[in-house]
DNA sequence: GGAATAGTGTCTCTTAGACACTATGTA
DNA sequence: TACATAGTGTCTAAGAGACACTATTCC
């Protein structure tokens, strides 16, 4: 294997949050062509000397103006030959998650980024919607097989009926919360802490939580994924 | 992002199948500088017009000299700035399956291809024992989420006991033979072909069955991965 | 007959689903 | 009080695990 072909090697980042009760993803309105005007994933070039993860991780720090999300994970490599039509550009994905789903600040002035709902979403640029496809389908299918990834998704403290929310709203179908209850305190994953939410809006207030720090899963960043 | 900067894109393939009850996945020694005579996986470096799962295919028929494997599914990127120490190279790596685990012929007569057991292997070149621990890893799980994997890995027409062998070399522990035979035939994915195997030493002769064609799982190839 | 492998009957335990019920706050 | 949300008791059905049993072949 000579080094015959050379190709750009770039990343995109798909970051869940809760929002509204609704999941969201992270978009950035695109300033310049190709594509201007055109949303897309938070993503750039990765750097010659540069993890990949690393470069996912400063792209998103880029966009939204916070240093650290608590999860990140790779999703896929897309490589489609004409998937860029100023070249040959393979893209790393990743998709991420984080309990914060605040202000988001632009790379610049000129840059827009917002939240968009997964189910409601605009058109998007490159093959960006096959990308988000499939991180909408990776957090789905992790979420549904480990609740655990909620508690990147909700902040702490929480009560039950929140992660519930979120958790309908990541699966997009009602679910019973009998049965979330009786599973997730049987887990042993959670930490009563004696504080009632309340004041918020009539029912009854409902106890809080925090996960125990051995539950909550840790990123994999690049390391073997499942 | 003006292509500023430009890497190596190849890609690696592990392929497993089921030999002697046990699974093995297919190295090749290396006859040149970097690693020259350690056993690395099958590989090469994407062409430029070339979708990343053909270069994965290519790499595997000019290895094996087989023309297709029924089943190849993208497993990660690896691209450690310095995996490679010729420069930077993002290795996109694929795990495939196959029925087949007869002979393979190298891609020259300089280079010699044979399968190995995934619990004995020899010291890997590069991160390819990274990347085979991640492929494993992967194989496993799909195979324990899904037996429907394992038509992949038993050319058919196949005994129940077949299955249960094949099943038990990827997880690596024994399977309750009575309870796997009651799930697979109550999820009809099997047809009977009326034929017994016989001859086959002593014991009972055992029921064919045939997978229904809707039973077996297509290639993702590159769509959109769970 | 004995060894080896194929296949069956059936009990238990765990878990998810469903749903009616009670508890405690706000307006 | 009515209403909304939090939380409990409990029946049911499905599936996994275990294990003793029968069936059919080769030697």
């Amino acid at each position: 294997m000579g080094e015959k072909y050379y190709a750009t090697v770039a990343v995109d980042v798909a970051l869940f949050v809760i929002l509204h009760k609704r999941l969201h993803v992270l978009l950035v309105e695109r300033g310049h062509p190709p594509f201007a005007g055109a949303w897309a994933l938070p993503g750039g070039i990765v750097e010659p000397e540069e993890p990949l993860v690393a470069a996912a991780r400063r792209e998103l720090a880029e966009e939204t103006g916070w240093e650290r999300v608590p999860y990140i994970a790779q999703l896929a490599a897309f490589g489609d030959p004409h998937r860029d039509p100023r070249g040959r550009v393979i893209s790393i994905a990743y998709w991420a998650m984080s309990p914060r789903a605040g202000e988001v600040r632009g790379r610049d002035d000129a840059a827009r980024a917002r939240w968009w709902p997964v189910d409601a979403l605009p058109a998007l640029a490159f093959d960006h919607d096959r990308i988000l496809d499939c991180a909408y389908n990776r957090i789905r299918n992790h979420v549904a097989q480990d609740y655990r990834y909620l508690f990147h998704l909700v902040p702490a403290p929480f009560t039950l009926a929140e992660l519930r929310t979120a958790l309908e709203a990541v699966l997009g179908r009602p679910v019973n919360a009998r049965n979330l209850r009786r599973f997730l305190l049987a887990q042993g994953w959670l930490k009563h802490t004696g504080v009632r939410s309340s004041g918020r809006g009539p029912g009854r207030p409902a106890q809080e939580y925090v996960p125990l720090p051995e539950a909550i899963p840790t990123s994999p960043e690049d390391r073997c994924l499942p």
